[in-house]
DNA sequence: ATTCGAATTTAGCCTCGGCTTATTTTCACT
DNA sequence: AGTGAAAATAAGCCGAGGCTAAATTCGAAT
C-alpha cells in the first residue's frame, strides 16, 4: 500500500492524474491488480479515485506518501554518509527499511545527518510537515545546448546505472555541458571537466539538470 | 516464522525440547495457531516437530534463530551506541528491523561497533557462524545469599520494568550482594554500592548474575 | 488397568495485502 | 456510429498468519 502511494505520488510530479497503466508499469503488476489497489486505497480515503479517469492523492494519501519519502531518502542519506554504502546499493536496502522505522528513529538518523535537504541522488528530503521545495528540473536529453548545466538530480531505482554514471563523475553537483546532439534519437556528447562522454537516451533522461547559476 | 524460530530458540536454553502451550504463551496466541505454525515450520524442515511431544529446532532452523537474534542484539547496541537510544527503547524497534536488514547491513553495523560481544541487556550476540558462548546464569531469585554477585544480564522484554532498574543503577556489569530474601516468595533486599533495594520475584527473575570475580 | 482432565490437534473458517487471467465495459477518436 | 485500446470486473490463488469449537491423545492418579 505504501508503495502504491509512493508511486501515485512520483508520477504526479508529471501528471496531476495518473492513469491506471502507469502506475502498473511502474509497479512492475497487471493492470488489474492496480485497479484493484485503488478501489481499496479509495475504500481507505487515501486516493481520490475515478474509474476510467484515472487516480489522484488525497491529503491523507499525500502525507503518507511524503512520510515514507522522506524515510526512504533520509536512510539513503543515512546508509551513504554514516555506513559508508555506496550510492547505488542504498536504493533497496532504503525499500525495504522505509516501511518499518519508528518516528523516533526518523527524527534520530535526522538529526545525525544535521537535518539534510538531499538525498544522495540530489532528491529534496520531504520534511516533517510535508513540505518539499519542488524544483523544476530539465532532463538532460530535452535541454537545450547551454554552455553550462548541473546535475541536480539522478534517478536512483537502477543500480547499474547508477555506477555507470557514478564512474564517469556524474554526480549530483557536478557541472557540464553538451557538446552535441546526434538526430534522431542519437545519444548525447557532453563534456565533464576534462572528459567527454557519451549517453543513451535512456541514460540522459535518467539525469536532471539546472542551468548553472 | 522467523518468530517463532525465535521464540522456540529462546524457550530451549531451559528445556532442549518445547511445548506448544509454551510457544503460544511467549507469542500471544492461541495453542491452535502455534500447532498450525509447527507443522508448516517441520514441513520445511525448520523444526523437528512431533505431535503431542513438542518441537525442537533444527540444524537449519537453528541457523536461522541466530541470525535474527543476532541481529536483534546487533540492532539494539546500535540504536543504543550510535543513535542514543535508551536501553528500554530498543527492543521494540529492533523486533521490527530485525526481519528487513540484509547481512549487508549486519556486517556494516557489526563492523562500526567493533565486533561486540554483548548487546545493551547484557546478552552475547551469536557470532555469524552460529557461535555463541552460552553462560551458565543464575537469576538473581534463584541466587543464593553470596558476598559478590554481578550483573550479567537482564531481560529485554519489558521496557517499563528496564526503567526501573536503570534507576535503580542495576545495570549489567554492576556488582551487587543479597541482603536477605524474605521466606514465603518475600522480597529479595540487595545492595548496590552504596543503596539499598527491594525487589519482587518477577523483578529478580529477570536479572541474571555471575558470581564475581 | 481404567479413567479423567489437561494439553494438544483437527476442522473449518477468517483477514490482510497482495497477485493473476479471462471477460466485459467504457472512452475517445475517426 | 463504430472501433480499438485502456480500464474495470469477475473469479480465484497465494502466503502468512489468526481464531473458535470440537475431537483426540497423553499421562497421571486411582
Amino acid at each position: 500500500m505504501e508503495d502504491y502511494l509512493k508511486a501515485i505520488y512520483e508520477l504526479s510530479s508529471v501528471q496531476p492524474r495518473v492513469s491506471t497503466s502507469q502506475v502498473a508499469e511502474w509497479m512492475k503488476c497487471t493492470p488489474a491488480s492496480v485497479t484493484n489497489m485503488l478501489q481499496k486505497l479509495s475504500g481507505l480515503k487515501l486516493v481520490d479515485y475515478t474509474p476510467y479517469q484515472g487516480v489522484e492523492l488525497t491529503q491523507a494519501g499525500t502525507k503518507i506518501a511524503l512520510s515514507v519519502l522522506r524515510h526512504h531518502r533520509l536512510i539513503e542519506l543515512y546508509l551513504e554518509e554514516v555506513l559508508g554504502y555506496s550510492w547505488d546499493q542504498v536504493h533497496e536496502e532504503a525499500d525495504q527499511l522505509e516501511h518499518v522505522i519508528s518516528e523516533e528513529f526518523e527524527a534520530r538518523i535526522d538529526r545525525a545527518l544535521g537535518h539534510p535537504k538531499k538525498d544522495p541522488h540530489g532528491a529534496p528530503i520531504p520534511a516533517k510537515d510535508g513540505t518539499l521545495p519542488e524544483e523544476r528540473l530539465t532532463n538532460l536529453w530535452d535541454a537545450v545546448q547551454k554552455v553550462e548545466l548541473t546535475i541536480a538530480r539522478v534517478e536512483d531505482k537502477d543500480s547499474e546505472a547508477l555506477r555507470y554514471l557514478a564512474a564517469m563523475g556524474l554526480l549530483p553537483g557536478v557541472r557540464l555541458s553538451i557538446i552535441k546532439k546526434a538526430p534522431f534519437s542519437g545519444p548525447v556528447h557532453v563534456r565533464v571537466g576534462a572528459e567527454e562522454h557519451t549517453l543513451s537516451e535512456t541514460l540522459a533522461r535518467k539525469i536532471h539538470v539546472t542551468e548553472s547559476v
